[in-house]
DNA sequence: ATGAAAGCGCTAACAT
DNA sequence: ATGTTAGCGCTTTCAT
């Protein structure tokens, strides 16, 4: 002990260095490294002060393989530009932030082969659960999950089978509700603007779910309007202006997120189109971000924060066991009617 | 073989299993699997078979510790719901995708003592490289970085002296030159406002070198106005009203991120106050996002997937080396000046 | 082209 | 309160 303090570039640092520099046993340093079992508060500092002045840092990759425990939870999401994610992520991180458990997020870009990619490549990690958005998977992503032998819960989504645990809200409801709602204020013209859907099961859900009680109603959409990619805000200006022009008398405009019913919502006003008077608008999602708009877009909340708390909860509770419960919790979305849909 | 071929959750399967099942040796198992090493084509295919029925995820945690070779890339970042970091993140992920490498992501909330523990869970799994936001870190964070013996990328900020190498912007610079531009312009009665500073550096060197340039001129800010949390956009709307009403003199508004400079273009909209004329606006980050506002805000565009991806090439460079080589590459925002600053 | 033995850095289990 | 031993599931290295 004394060649260095802080950098040792060649070889890592490993539980025997901290044993050597503090003439105390690996095990007890270990020991005293994870706080378990009883030490002598002599040896204790001691063996602290050692890994300190070494800079040691564990090798968790030892530790894991040794203990067969690993405190990481994979979160497996479609995308982080979507905005609603982030929030999930947070919800997720603030429970977890009080355990022993840490995240591990990775992307899929609404891509089935790249989820069954990013999930091998995370459950190779042996983590001690699984959080992943959304209810369809490629058969052999479902059984990969099945077979992992640990919590999985599947999240945003609960229109189907759960492979073990599962926390979301019912887009197909959602999407009904929000077409209730609409023709219970008089709307009768209903067009509906929104992604390309075929990756989005969600968006997708809620448009069956709209069309459903639009039926119900005796209604049908009166026109619809897609796009991909792009500044949400701005196609969602663009969809609008084309899908008035195309349909004039279309009284209500559905969008199928909160961002481009936003870029509506400022055509219309920019262009003089009373809201909600001579068209109403709605959107989903009730991102807060867009609170301070000159009007506030009638929408739903997604509980996008609960159901990362939630999901990382029923991780944490059964964090050690093989499955998660099969618990499953249905959140109701809030609808907002706001200033854009007539009360 | 043939107990059951999707799911065992008593026992996760192990190289064993799958070589019992093929009749080959863990030995060979493990080369067919990692596509190392001459194999025939009759093994290979045997192995493969026995691998995929039994449903078999290969042990990284074992893989790693023996190989001390670990593929995961370190991202550490202080916030996902800032906008920015979304796309710098996505930039990372883009080069990685095409490596063996997989980025890992984790949040600091801005908070130091935050940022040293994520850092210490992370080093402790032996990444291949560390990406990290910002030039300023603890000290024990920076002695773990310096010692950890893998290269380190700081990013986002180029104002310091980086640990290893260094991809980013100089936000010193930005805040000077978006400066030079307002009083080019004509406007002499400045206003800033920001989110409070005392955490978020790069916002506060922005400013430094805002009211460093404006010196230069013979100038200073005129007003400030400051907040925390909440909806951007309606923090923006309320700062701008608050800001203008205690001070009507004010010609220029300079917000430290776009999402309030929206909220304040909004607002001036809405309140019939002539845009550049009577005031102009600024912002900073050049979100897409906001393409479709009534005007184009006036902002400079942070570079930020670009980031990213320079970080990532570094990070792919020189993985297996013990640092990034110290390289540093300054990216130069553009200034754009939309429809709120006079030309 | 395939196999056998040793060991990566830690922790569980069992001494003392 | 502390130490000793064995082994986690792989890969490296060295045979064959």
């Amino acid at each position: 002990m004394s060649k260095n303090a802080t950098a040792n570039v060649n070889r890592p640092l490993t539980l025997r260095d901290v044993s050597e520099a503090s003439g105390v046993s690996e095990m007890t340093v270990s020991r005293v490294l994870r706080n378990r079992g009883d030490v002598s508060e002599a040896t204790r500092t001691r063996v602290l002060n050692a890994a300190k002045t070494l800079g040691y840092v564990p090798n968790k990759i030892a530790g894991a393989l040794a203990s067969s425990r690993v405190n990481l939870v994979a979160v497996i999401v479609p995308s982080l530009s979507n905005l609603v994610f982030p929030d999930v992520l947070t919800g997720i991180s603030e429970v977890l932030e009080d355990t022993e458990l840490q995240p591990v997020f990775g992307v899929t870009n609404y891509k089935p082969e790249r989820e069954e990619q990013v999930l091998y490549e995370m459950l190779s990690w042996r983590p001690s659960g699984v959080i992943i958005a959304g209810l369809e998977h490629s058969d052999a992503a479902r059984n990969m999950l099945k077979a992992a032998g640990i919590p999985i819960v599947e999240i945003m989504d609960t229109d189907g089978e759960p492979i073990d645990a599962n926390v979301g809200i019912s887009h197909r409801r959602a999407g009904r509700e929000m077409a209730k709602a609409i023709v219970q204020a008089g709307y009768r013209k209903i067009g509906f603007l929104g992604t390309k859907m075929p990756l989005d099961h969600r968006a997708r859900k809620r448009f069956e779910g709209f069309t459903e009680a639009l039926a119900k109603e005796g209604l049908e959409v009166a026109d619809q309007e897609f796009y991909e990619g792009g500044s949400a805000l701005l196609k969602g200006r663009e969809m609008t202006e084309s899908i008035l022009k195309r349909s004039p008398d279309l009284d209500f405009l559905y969008y199928s997120n909160d961002m481009i019913g936003a870029g509506g919502l400022l055509y219309c006003l920019g262009n003089g189109i009373d809201v909600p008077g001579k068209v109403g608008l709605a959107g989903f999602n009730g991102v807060e971000l867009l609170d301070g708009l000159p009007r506030q877009l009638a929408t739903m909340d997604a509980c996008r924060s609960e159901i990362g708390r939630e999901a990382a909860k029923i991780i944490v509770e059964h964090a050690g066991s093989d499955n998660g419960g099969a618990k499953k919790i249905v959140l109701t979305p809030k609808l907002q009617l706001g200033d854009t849909l007539k009360r």
